[in-house]
DNA sequence: CCTATATTTAACCTATAGGTTATTTAACCG
DNA sequence: CGGTTAAATAACCTATAGGTTAAATATAGG
């Protein structure tokens, strides 16, 4: 019943509220009636909402007099991009030549002798920054 | 009740089992009762679990004689991996040298002069390839 | 202490997620 | 055709997710 971690982490992520909640948070920590604001649901609605995403460590929450500010904690998501990683040559490109280029080296290495089929020409560069 | 494409991604993700069956077609296409025979639930669940997968786009699946063979489909994990991007920043710190780089170009574009604060050498790699 | 503000908790409702067993559908094979 | 194998569908059950309103809790400030 205790839900896994990256479960539960997923299961936060699948709705589009506390999706909004985080992209809010990404510019920077603040309160939770600030964070309700754009919502029109009510206040009790996203404190459960923050609620979920605390336990899915995708917040971490202060205390300041009165005001609980909220501010995005990196463990989840990262877990989420390390999940994402043995999936990444289905759609990256670029992975998949960089994968191809790690297999030939390991082909050369027990060869000795290269099969020298085209010469990628490596370009270790992954490319993967940002998209602008 | 549509669920919107994302949450929808993330909903299907949110299940060991649904994340089970993935990680088993990274390995290649099978059919449904190649996939159900490591869990003990019922073939109906597993069904349902393929088909909450295929909805969320996260499989694809074909038709030959009486199987119905199922491969992952990149598209959905693609668009989790574009989502995860704009918070990159909040735990890669090669990505957040990168910002910085970034900015502090920007900067000397405008100013002409640049502040020479630490001139921190940027090193463009980004080193963000695979773990090993 | 009293009151205003910020947030959580309680009690409740409804829809749906995830499972079950029993029944159908579809395609192959002798 | 009739049997067998592969998979989906139907009908059902139970727990829980996500919302509501009303009440409780915590803190600052006159």
């Amino acid at each position: 019943m205790p839900l896994d971690p990256l479960s539960a982490t997923f299961a936060a992520l699948a709705d589009p509220t506390r999706r909004a909640i985080l992209a809010r948070l990404a510019r920077g920590e603040t309160s939770v009636t600030e964070l309700a604001e754009p919502f029109t649901m009510s206040l009790p609605a996203i404190s459960k909402h923050l609620k979920v995403l605390e336990h899915a460590n995708l917040i971490s929450r202060g205390r300041e007099a009165q005001w609980r500010p909220c501010r995005i904690a990196p463990s989840a998501l990262k877990d989420v991009d390390g999940w994402l990683e043995r999936y990444r040559k289905f759609w990256d490109e670029n992975f998949d030549r960089l994968d191809d280029y790690l297999q030939e080296l390991k082909a050369q290495e027990h060869e000795g002798n290269a099969p020298d089929k085209a010469k990628p020409k490596p370009k270790t560069e992954k490319k993967r920054g940002r998209k602008k």
